[in-house]
RNA sequence: GGGCCUAUGGUCUAGUGGUUAUGACGUCUGCCUUACACGCAGAAGGCCGGGAGUUCGAACCUCCCUGGGCCCACCA
């Protein structure tokens, strides 16, 4: 007994043990890229998951595996593809995860020990990614793994930094950023926790400018009344409507400021009339932006109010001054009433004292003035599927300035000292890794401006999307290696989800444009979102994540992927669904099946086509149609199509009527050599053929029953061949075929009678040629 | 709250103006037919989210509403 057939005799269905047994050799399968080939290189640019502690949802592993389809895909396609991984190590979520596991203040550690402590948690939890990525046979070139923290990469974002400086592409500017007055620092947004908590909403007075009315704001920061650059009310608002474009006189200031109609203002809340000072809240920092209002800050960074607030005000803390302007204001008359309600409001989660909101001096990547150009850029990228352009290009209408530079630690730090006499910026040579918070300018440098030699470094570091942004230049070795950059830029396509077109799909458009002047991609392939079984996203603060490494475990990584595949188009959300992943195990067992039957009648003699039986060649050039369908799809990056119609194919015509048809031939019962030979040379051919079209989408299964039944070289190293032309004729009468079975099986089925029973039909006469094989298949009497 | 996307039998999905509206999962009925009961065969189940319009004709085009999703913003 061989051993093909102790593993057919052994399993019944294709399972989670014989996948594990396929497990090791499929992984270690190595996939080498070389840019000097003779072939087409397809080069893919894929999101590097950010390796933190939360575990990897399913929707991010469902997300992975079809990418990894159209890397198999387009290598069996016959192409030299270029298929990296990468981690993203730099950013906040692994600052907090290290202060959570280690109970430690990151502003309270020794900058140098907490990148340390971060590092050691990134490689902690990068090994888990790994192993969620090999337990479904990504294939990336896991020898060659970058990472967003590692010196080259970092020495790339910042080379890109110094580039875009020297071009006049950054700019300095202030942001209105979140700051802890208790901490002494801007805190991150993930910082931030809302407590609803009781304060005053005061009702107070503004006089209209060369009137005698007046008009009722409602504030909870009456202390910003100095800041105060207008009034909102509601459009819809009767009660406003002869006051709006008025200018109101602020009480106790006596300063203009303007009343603007608009939605923001609601009718039903307070006064329905809201005042906007630089800055109460973000909605302030929103309207100001939006109305391009003047900002004018009073509150500084020991959170005391600023000299310009007022005498009586100045050097009082915040709540000290709001307790402060409010008796100014009943004393002056201007106060209608005080109000109890309960105000959400953002505290630090900390120190538990609410955030202000305070412009800080920060570094800006310029993008108004290339807006036109990044335009006609995204018309210019090919997005797959076409309509999630859209909302690439909505958000280019309104984008601005993106601000890059961060006040945090684990992150690739800006490349800039300053003077210490005259604070002029120092910028070092491109092609190094700086680190300014500890080291010296490199090579004693003199102060261009003024002539000093003591520099002191900046501290800050970059947004994170500044290192992933250009990803598409550090693998095509855009710094590194000029011939590989050359043969590999721009790349074949850019995979990512449709969640992140805003930051990733966009800055790296931005990005790469500006230092390369070119698209970075040809294509865009955009995916949906995983859903949970009731179409929501799965979110940790709803508790409804689903674990990857679960359902694999269950289901099959095979399983997972087809069901990955099959489920949606590209671009559409998927909804997780357990008895859908069942159905998907259910399709790979019914593989398995056809493959242990026709392993059964052993290997055929080569045979002439024009010599096959009508029936074969029927399956054959269905055959053939079925591959010229599955490589359309394949090309166009779209394995859903492959994935549904191979098991259309598989269960509704190759097994129940093929099958079923040639069975007894394949057997040798009543029929001659050369007919048996052409019934298993077919059987063979069909098979071959739908194991190398579904290499791409399940790699376990058909890597298994094709080291069984072929041996020789691991299929995903072969290539799909082009699919022959076929003969719709046959095809057609292959149609008439199946419905001839159904029309047996009904009529047995409604006697009552087995399907092996004996029947007396007439054959039609177009199913003649085929008419040797129905006998059998159908116990037709003569 | 703003912008955008989306809506097909119980669940999911194909289908872009004229089709008996595709297929899968689930359900029901009958069957262990020498590959498979994770199977085979058969059947039931849809006013194609609701409303209005364009058209000789709409699941398919337009508008409104409703549900869901993505991103942004989150109550002075």
């Amino acid at each position: 007994m061989t051993e093909s057939t102790d593993i057919f005799e052994e399993n019944k269905n294709w399972n989670r043990k014989l996948e594990k047994d396929t497990a090791e050799k499929l992984i270690s399968l190595k996939w080498d890229f070389s840019p000097y080939t003779e072939k087409e290189i397809f080069s893919i640019d894929t999101p590097p998951p950010y390796t933190s502690g939360r575990p990897w949802h399913l929707g991010a592993a469902a997300q992975y595996s079809k990418i990894d389809t159209i890397a198999r895909s387009q290598r069996m396609l016959g192409k030299e593809v270029l298929f990296p991984v990468g981690m993203d190590r730099n950013g906040i979520p692994v600052e907090r995860y290290a202060e959570k596991k280690y109970g430690i203040r990151m502003r309270d550690t020794p900058r140098e020990k907490f990148l340390e402590i971060c590092k050691t948690s990134l490689d902690e939890l990068e090994k888990e990614m790994f192993d969620i990525l090999n337990s479904f046979a990504y294939s990336a070139d896991f020898d060659n793994v970058y990472r967003t923290d590692s010196k080259e990469y970092r020495t790339l974002t910042q080379s890109t930094f110094i580039e875009m400086w020297k071009k006049g592409q950054i700019i300095r500017g202030t942001r209105p950023s979140n700051y802890c007055i208790d901490c002494g620092t801007t805190i991150a947004d993930a910082e931030i926790e809302y407590k609803t908590i009781d304060t005053n909403l005061v009702y107070f007075y503004f006089k209209i400018k060369d009137s005698d009315q007046k008009i009722l704001v409602a504030s909870t920061r009456p202390e910003l009344l100095g800041a105060c650059s207008a009034i909102l009310v509601n459009p819809e608002d009767e009660r406003f409507k002869d006051l709006f474009n008025k200018t109101a006189i602020t009480p106790l200031y006596n300063q203009e400021v303007k009343i603007i109609p608009h939605s923001y203002a609601k009718a039903d809340f307070g006064s329905g009339a809201v005042m906007i000072c630089s800055y109460g809240d973000y909605n302030d920092v929103m309207i100001i932006k939006e109305l391009q209002l003047p900002e004018n800050i009073i509150v500084d960074t020991n959170g005391r109010m600023k000299e310009k607030a007022g005498a009586k005000l100045n050097n009082l803390k915040v709540n000290e001054a709001r307790k402060e302007i409010i008796s100014m204001l009943q004393e002056g008359g201007y106060v209608e009433k005080i109000e109890k309600i309960q105000h959400r409001t953002p505290l630090c989660e900390r120190s538990k004292t609410p955030i202000e909101i305070i412009p800080l001096d920060e570094y800006y990547l310029k993008v108004t003035d290339i807006k036109d150009k990044l335009e006609e850029l995204a018309y210019q990228l090919k997005i797959i599927p076409e309509q999630h352009k859209q909302i690439l290009l909505n958000w280019l209408k309104v984008s601005a300035d993106w601000p890059i530079s961060r006040r945090r630690y684990y992150g690739t730090e800006i490349p800039l000292w300053y003077c210490n006499n005259c604070k002029e910026p120092y910028l070092p040579e491109e092609g190094e890794y700086y680190q300014p918070w500890k080291d010296n300018p490199p090579g004693n440098p003199t102060c261009k401006k003024c002539g000093g030699k003591e520099f002191t470094g900046d501290e800050r570091t970059f947004d994170t999307w500044m290192d992933s942004s250009v990803s598409a230049l550090y693998v095509t070795k855009y710094l590194y290696d000029k011939n590989f950059y050359e043969k590999t830029y721009p790349l074949s396509l850019r995979t990512q989800g449709i969640d992140i077109i805003r930051t990733w799909l966009n800055y790296s458009i931005l990005r790469c444009y500006q230092l390369t002047g070119k698209l970075p991609w040809e294509k865009a392939w955009i995916d949906g979102m995983g859903l949970d079984e009731h179409g929501e996203k799965m979110a940790k603060s709803k508790g409804n994540g689903i674990d990857p490494t679960i359902v694999i475990e269950k289901y099959g990584a095979d399983a997972f992927r087809f069901w990955a595949t099959s489920e949606a188009l590209p671009g559409s959300n998927f909804l997780f669904s357990e008895s859908r992943l069942q159905g998907s195990a259910k399709f790979l067992t019914k593989l398995w099946n056809v493959a242990r039957l026709i392993n059964q009648f052993g290997e055929p003699k080569e045979i002439a086509e024009k010599d096959l039986n009508e029936s074969d060649k029927w399956i054959i050039n269905y055959t053939e149609k079925l591959t010229e369908e599955c490589i359309k799809g394949y090309e166009e990056l779209n394995s859903f199509i492959p994935a549904n119609r191979i098991r259309e194919f598989i269960w509704n015509v190759f097994a129940p009527h093929y099958i079923e048809l040639v069975k007894a031939r394949a057997y040798g019962e009543g029929f001659s050599d050369d007919e048996k030979n052409s019934a298993i040379y077919t059987l063979n051919y069909v098979l071959k053929r739908v194991l190398l079209l579904m290499a791409p989408i399940t790699p376990f299964i058909t890597h298994t029953l094709w080291s069984i039944l072929y041996k020789g070289e691991a299929i995903h190293y072969l290539s799909i061949p082009k699919a022959k032309e076929y003969n719709n004729q046959i095809l057609l009468l292959g149609d008439k075929i199946m419905e001839f079975d159904s029309m047996i099986w009904n009529n047995k089925k409604e006697k009552g009678v087995s399907l092996r029973e004996p029947i007396t039909i007439n054959i039609p006469a177009e199913l003649k040629p085929f008419e040797k094989d129905l006998i059998m298949m159908h116990n037709i009497n003569k």
